[in-house]
DNA sequence: GTCAAGGTTTTTGTATACAAGAATGATGCG
DNA sequence: CGCATCATTCTTGTATACAAAAACCTTGAC
């Protein structure tokens, strides 16, 4: 299925917002953009219909578009929702993951460790959320798979920053692995439990987030 | 905030969508709608993206867009993940719940059980979204309650045809005593579970539900 | 009669043009 | 000197025009 341009633009526009190029509050300038990306406004307008759709623009009539950067509060209702779906996949997941599953998730945690032991923050990044992934999916359940996902890439950013704390990496796979028993052993509560545990923000954590999001209003 | 015509547009579309005018699989002429809503293909056009990214159609490039109606399974799966949404929302509602809000709830479940009494579907219908709602946002978490609320209206078509099924209504209202019971005394796993179990499909409501989808294809 | 190839017709995707509302600045009045 | 009002400018929203790709139809060959 090849893309469109205002589906390109929809994604580097998307790219642009989680990296904080662009900043909450700031209005994206149609012309400016338009000629930017090479296109005409049509294309762009496209683009704006959909991040306005997933919350990351704020589209007000006649007046623009406005980039829509999630507060504290905000923030943390959405990893109190993260932390809910998650259970809920590790619930479902622990009566139906498959054995070939469950190999895969050993083998994502395993590149997890390796990647804290090299310090690769990146790779930590990436085969975490292979990990977190492959829960959703083993939940039988798609569309919760979908929503967990989409859950999961819109808060990606700010997870990677809390990475850097120091532990936190070490901790994280403690509970990757106490998440893995779960499922080994079908132990529905259990894998639910630690799966909210390991995604909630409570205590230090929430000023962790705090200081993540002054670094990133920056 | 006056409304775009696209959004006016948008807003009728998922209306024909939600209600069979337009079957799984249909095309939309993006001409013919043009006309008939007395606009030129621009605003259809971004009517559309939004249709697309809330899962009511599937955008094929260069081919066009077309209907996209819940099939058995995802159907199910949506139940589902509602169940679970509806769970959390109850457990944290049971909680922060504050007492203004109580009395709207019974308020609103007293509404349910006249509109029982005088078998108006369509009243029923009503208050039973308003006593949802307020537990959504009881739960203290505007995020969980938007997410909540998108899904609970996305399923609502498919929730008026169970009701039809003799003896649901009363069964449903009982379940909401039980509910309410729950909250008022702030268990929190009690009424997560009630909210699970009022509105999860199984069993003999998987039937019905099957039912559902058979005459909403005709 | 069937199937394939090429051309024709639709239909989508993008660009441009135009209209209407909002922001801005200048000017006049208090 | 400050503020309000009006005109100008800019920006958005919508319509139209054009280009490219897909669907189709016709025609010809086997």
């Amino acid at each position: 299925m090849e893309k469109r341009r205002a589906d390109q633009i929809a994604e580097q526009l998307e790219e642009r917002i989680f990296n904080g190029t662009y900043a909450d509050g700031d209005r994206l300038d149609e012309v400016r953009l338009a000629e930017q990306f090479g296109v005409s406004r049509t294309p762009l307008r496209e683009a704006f219909q959909r991040l306005a759709l997933s919350g990351l623009l704020e589209l007000i009539p006649r007046r623009g578009a406005f980039v829509r950067q999630p507060g504290p509060v905000e923030l943390i209702e959405m990893f109190e929702v993260m932390a809910e779906l998650e259970a809920v996949c590790g619930r479902l997941a622990a009566l139906r993951i498959s054995d070939l599953a469950l190999t895969e998730l050993r083998e994502a945690n395993e590149s997890c460790q390796r990647a804290v032991e090299a310090r690769d923050a990146d790779a930590y990044y990436f085969e975490n959320e292979r990990f977190h992934r492959i829960i959703y999916q083993q939940s039988g359940n798609s569309f919760l798979a979908q929503e967990a996902a989409k859950l999961h890439k819109r808060l990606q950013p700010f997870r990677r920053q809390q990475l850097r704390f120091r532990g936190r990496m070490g901790q994280s796979m403690a509970e990757h692995e106490e998440i893995v028993r779960a499922l080994e052993t079908g132990q529905a509560e259990a894998a639910a439990k630690a799966l909210r545990g390991h995604v909630a923000v409570q205590g230090e954590k929430f000023h962790q987030l705090m200081a993540t999001l002054k670094s990133a209003a920056e």
